[in-house]
DNA sequence: GATGAATGAGTGTTCATTCAT
DNA sequence: GATGAATGAACACTCATTCAT
């Protein structure tokens, strides 16, 4: 817990300080907020405790996002974005297709290995109708681009059907990463990894 | 309410009808609420509602089944009972393994298909830490019985490392009732299926 | 459980028939209410734990009952009922004044020890007020009776103020049996009636 | 809501501040419950009923206590605390035992007309079989200490049987006290002290 | 007389959200 | 910025009572 508080004599904290507090706050809320969604489920985590989690009042929360559903979105935005940058790097780097698609792989068993959390709330999301509407339109952008990515990248590869051949690679990667999910380090992840490889040697 | 038998006497109902009437209820109670928890989640289902879409009265549902978890526990029984049914026949038949495990798809995803509620909610569950702890039991027994029907039929196949086989067939198959689950008529179910189907002819 | 079906062929039950089967029905109802009630309490006794404790069905309560408050009233006045027997006879018998009070004390401590679930009850409701108020008219009546006979005797046995005497006798009956109540066979009870004689001997 | 203290930080109130406002809250709601729960019956109490007449929502009421059996709880153990004071002052004190006795019946007298309520209480719920499991451990553990420090008593005092006397004193004291709750003010309560006392001068 | 399926008003409890400080 | 007391709508569940058979 920062020093926040016990400054009466002090001058009034400038913008930037208050800026810094601020990033400071959300971080931890959001953090916090990640790590008890994905543990117990968006459902039954409380806000009271992700208050509690995060060091911060119930009350404060709402001073940073408009609610429980509006942190999960702030949540579900940070995850995606951390997904992109190894994932579009990979694909948007410049060696020959089939580097390209082992990069991506690569890349993302890696961030699948070292944000376990975020992955566990993606997924869980991804099942449930009530909460997941609220979250499609940013899911559907991501999946948009990717898939044509992909789509591009197999093309490239030389599969005559490139669409299906994204649809199966899709599911590969999925299946593997539910599975992960659900009994992490009793999962053989890096031999599945090679098994996926494998296919687009 | 076909034929109401008027006799003068008035006597009570027979234990036969009123087992009928006892399952019908029951059965009807477990359809809405099936409907229900795979359309807009365990938690955003409401009793009232699914007692409404059962055409009762919310008490009734209790004369039934223990409480909101409890009928979750009978659906989600029901759907592995059936899924059993196909999937056991293909796996114990008497063919040759390259036949087995070709039944076995075909019947799983056939099963999928008309069955789209009872997998859409058991996957679902499959995410959703705090429901799915009161459903381990239930999962983990058939979970283990399959792996080892698995097992013992790619080792027929001739598979040296049939556990990873197991790990990647199942990754596959999960995939892909995944993404289905979620873009239901828009997704290639049967494209999916010859891909699958490809690896092991 | 009284063989009461079956009997298809049989001519109509007679007029008698049918008022024994009533009263057998309405004693064991009453008598799985009593015990029940005494054991449970009034509010955490349900009905349907009475019925099925008395061997019938719920809806046949409501033949014999207009409901559980008329139910309890029923047993209240069973009891009272059987408490006067003994106590009337005593009070009203034809002995010295100083040989009434001693059969009386007499006759209230056996009723007590053999039946302990009216006693009970009876205590119970004694401070329940939400129940009491219906049954207040009952136990009004019986104690104007008891008060007027007992300040009758204490005159006879010469007391100058009997009204202060029944008072206090009547302290330390209620105080004796509730006692009782709470301790059962741990409590010293003949003991204690001995003591009360004596005061009066 | 006496004085709002503008202070233009709108800083948050100190912990005294709350500590205060939690004190305030708790103790209307005890008072509010215990004046209800003695009038209307546990049961028959409803907890709306409560957190209306102490000026609240039914939400704050489990801000403070852990639900309706907590909060009887908590009344129970004021009462007996409450209750303690007088008693063992008189008992504890250091004065010969007569004078003891005389004390104590006096200081048991005073409380009981000025705690109508609790009393009122706490006699029902001697008698509620389910209510009372749930206190048992409080009142069992004051009771062994009443009861000791009783025998020791009637030791001094130089009867030959302590246990027996303080079974009947108990037994006239219970006795009196239900017949006052029952009556209240009818009933000539100061009379009957005098009665008592009369048996140990 | 007898049954038990069905009802639905009523209750304790939860928890996201607000707001005075 | 920060607090946490307070709110109240919402919900799961209970159970006395009804009524078709």
């Amino acid at each position: 817990m920062i020093e926040r508080s016990f400054n009466k004599k002090m001058s009034p904290r400038s913008k930037e300080q208050n800026e810094v507090i601020r990033q400071q706050s959300m971080t931890s809320i959001k953090e916090a907020a990640l790590e008890m969604f994905a543990k117990y489920g968006y459902h039954s985590t409380k806000i009271s405790q992700i208050a509690k989690e995060a060091g911060i009042s119930n009350g404060l929360l709402y001073n940073y996002f408009g609610g429980k559903e509006e942190l999960l979105r702030a949540i579900v935005k940070d995850a995606m974005d951390q997904n992109d940058a190894g994932w579009l790097m990979a694909l948007q780097s410049d060696v020959p297709p089939k580097e390209k698609i082992t990069l991506a792989v690569e890349a993302t068993f890696e961030n699948i290995k070292s944000n376990v959390h975020y992955w566990k709330l993606l997924s869980a999301l991804a099942f449930q109708p009530d909460v997941q509407k609220s979250m499609e339109d940013l899911v559907m952008a991501k999946k948009e681009l990717y898939i044509n990515l992909l789509i591009e990248l197999f093309q490239e590869m030389g599969y005559a059907e490139p669409e299906r051949e994204v649809f199966y690679f899709g599911a590969i990667l999925d299946g593997i990463f539910l599975h992960y999910m659900n009994m992490q380090d009793a999962y053989p992840l890096d031999m599945m990894k090679d098994m996926v490889l494998q296919r687009y040697r």
